[in-house]
DNA sequence: GGCGGACTTTGCGCTGGCGCAAACTGCCTG
DNA sequence: CAGGCAGTTTGCGCCAGCGCAAAGTCCGCC
């Protein structure tokens, strides 16, 4: 184990890194040896773009490390938020829906470590490595799926429940436990929630103000904490059994 | 090509059905061949469910003729249309998501043909026919990229916008020359075009109404023709370089 | 330590579009 | 051809949530 390959960018990456991660968790390690070594892995700081939308796809990327967020600009410049991937997912993967350029653009929600490969390995890693293909493809259902919940939220609720659901959902994927309840373990604006939500950064202060006051919530400053996740579900709508 | 082989469903297929569909174009004959032989083909009246959101996903469907809505109904049972597959495209790819039970509701917008195989068949199709998994996942890809238009439709336009852009999206996709204009191909009620824009009916029925005074479209019972798209253009709100 | 910018809060007025209700129209069925 | 139903139109009143504005708060940087 020790280093004496020159690496580019980093000290030699270590298998462990990849072994639990669905995609790759099938796999030996001397298969797991040969994408690392084709890997390059990088740095990013909060809030900068990865790739962006249209930019022809080049290489697709496995998030190690922070959280990214999937951004689509309208053409009167307004922002929104598409989606959240946590660490341990593939992004960028242009090439599993049959395109060849980013559909949107991916922005770094917090200081971020990934991998990326040449996008022509993508036909090699999806023939040579049993359960890649699949595991990916759950992938693209799970956010197909999360897509399709916005849309239903979008067309049928309420700002108010339409937020309380994007909370909870944020929460479920990416929160932290800490001990007033549960973090959302990346900064986070009030500007954010509402491009993830389709309304004003307003009403998205207003609301929460409005459940700090009843205990639901503690927020400060890009920092959102879930204190009574369940009275949070009954504002959601979810229907109870 | 005479019918010797008995069938289930109807008389044996003819190649020249799958030849010209993409998922299959790159086939030879034979193949083909093999394909159909293993095919049920069922005929489905207007509104019926081919399948629905939550069952196992036991076939994979070839729309041939007709139009297919996509449906899924929130806990409350207000419908929400996700959208309309034209003839010509493979649906109840489940597996293809990695899913084993059905996202949604396929219901038929109007009188239908479909062909269907068994789930077990997919692997097999996307391991032995060249090109086949490449144009499935180009379907999934568009599906994803008009499933991400629709969500930034719905956060940052006003309604008004976006019945003109559900509109034109169906046009497009489904539209059919006539003498007045392009119509949409397939029975369409306000109802539903408030499904597909997250509104109601009556506003639906009042955007419709104005439009036919200015004399942008022609609309019936369940029927709509547009006559002016390229105004429709200006108010959905699209920009000009 | 103080300045500036980024983020947040709050008030106020207005309006788009929803809810409700009632009437109308064309199509299908018996 | 007479219902009756499914789909459509239209009017009216109301309110959730947006736009605008202004002030407050926190953080990082010089």
């Amino acid at each position: 184990m020790t280093d004496n390959a020159p690496r580019k960018t980093l000290p030699r990456l270590d298998e462990s890194l990849l072994t639990h991660m669905p995609p790759f968790s099938r796999l030996e390690r001397r298969q797991i040896r040969e994408i690392l070594d084709q890997a390059s892995s990088r740095r990013y700081d909060a809030g900068v773009a990865v790739f962006d939308e249209g930019a022809p796809a080049e290489r697709f990327f496995m998030l190690l490390d922070g959280y990214i967020r999937v951004v689509r600009v309208t053409a009167t410049g307004e922002q929104v938020i598409a989606l959240h991937i946590p660490a341990g997912q593939l992004f960028g993967i242009a090439r599993a829906l049959g395109r060849d350029t980013y559909p949107a653009t991916a922005v770094t929600a917090a200081e971020s470590i990934a991998l990326s490969w040449p996008m022509r390995l993508w036909d090699e890693f999806v023939r040579q490595y049993d359960g890649f293909a699949t595991e990916t493809y759950k992938t693209v259902g799970q956010r197909i799926g999360e897509m399709n919940t916005r849309i239903v939220e979008m067309a049928t609720q309420q700002v108010e429940q339409r937020v309380a659901n994007a909370l909870l959902r944020l929460i479920n994927q990416t929160g932290r436990k800490v001990p007033e309840g549960i973090e959302i373990d990346f900064p986070i604006t009030r500007q954010d929630l509402s491009e993830l939500t389709g309304t004003t950064l307003h009403t998205v202060s207003r609301l929460l103000s409005g459940w700090e006051k009843q205990g639901l919530v503690k927020s400060g400053r890009k920092r959102i904490v879930v204190c009574d996740a369940h009275r949070l579900v009954v504002i959601s709508g979810a229907q109870l059994p």
